[in-house]
DNA sequence: CTGAATCCTTACTGATACTG
DNA sequence: CAGTATCAGTAAGGATTCAG
């Protein structure tokens, strides 16, 4: 369970370092939380409810998860074309770690936005 | 506890986003995994068990989880200098959480590559 | 409608060099 | 030892344009 490796692989990753990286961007989660509370959604559906996602990363983020088996895309050949995207098993079994993620995030922002606002840049002295 | 903000309040994020965007760059995880496993630690302790950050995203790094009130830094006004950076409570709080999602990576980590793998760019064709 | 491709601007990062 | 400052390269992101 490390997320430490030895300096001679840098190459191949840890598995907990190799997958949270993917996870850790900008818009994953929220793409994930938002098929997760509405369901099987299409592109211009998750693009409303994600206001300031532009279209070419919400597209790159979906492409990421779908390849990563946590998201499935159903294309329907029709015109205009029409396509769906919806949480795998794989997808659903993510959003109880990432829910109490932001349950935390709920709970402690107070405390954290006060933390920012106490800060002071540096201390010259110091005890001892 | 939604984290979508209507178009109109770009500036003041929402609260769960405000904290998960600073936990999603590529050290602070890290970090906080290292001072949760091995207690208060000096800088360059912090430095040497994570061999692939460099000095000063490290120093970074610390300063920020200081800001957010998740890490304490100690100096000691000795020569040379001695500091020392441990988890404060909210900063254990958050290692619940945290752990949670390293339970999952752990677990679907092998699931992710196999899907990786298989993964193919695009299909011509659609059901329907 | 759903994207991919291009261009361009900004943010992130690592090396390096320099202080207290 | 524990940083900060500066610089340069890379990567991320948005806006726009074009295509199936």
């Amino acid at each position: 369970m490390t997320l430490h490796k030895s300096t001679a692989d840098f190459a191949e990753l840890c598995p907990i370092r190799d997958v949270l990286e993917r996870l850790g961007d900008r818009w994953t989660m929220l793409v994930l939380f938002t098929l997760d509370e509405g369901g099987t959604q299409r592109f211009s559906t998750l693009k409303a409810r994600i206001p300031d996602v532009s279209q070419r990363m919400l597209a790159q983020t979906l492409r990421r998860l779908e390849q990563d088996g946590l998201v499935v895309r159903t294309a329907y050949a029709t015109v205009p074309p029409r396509v769906e995207y919806a949480l795998t098993p794989l997808g659903t079994s993510f959003m109880d770690p990432m829910r109490q993620l932001v349950h935390w995030a709920a709970q402690h922002h107070e405390q954290v936005r006060t933390a920012r606002q106490a800060y002071r840049p540096v201390q010259a002295a110091a005890p001892l």
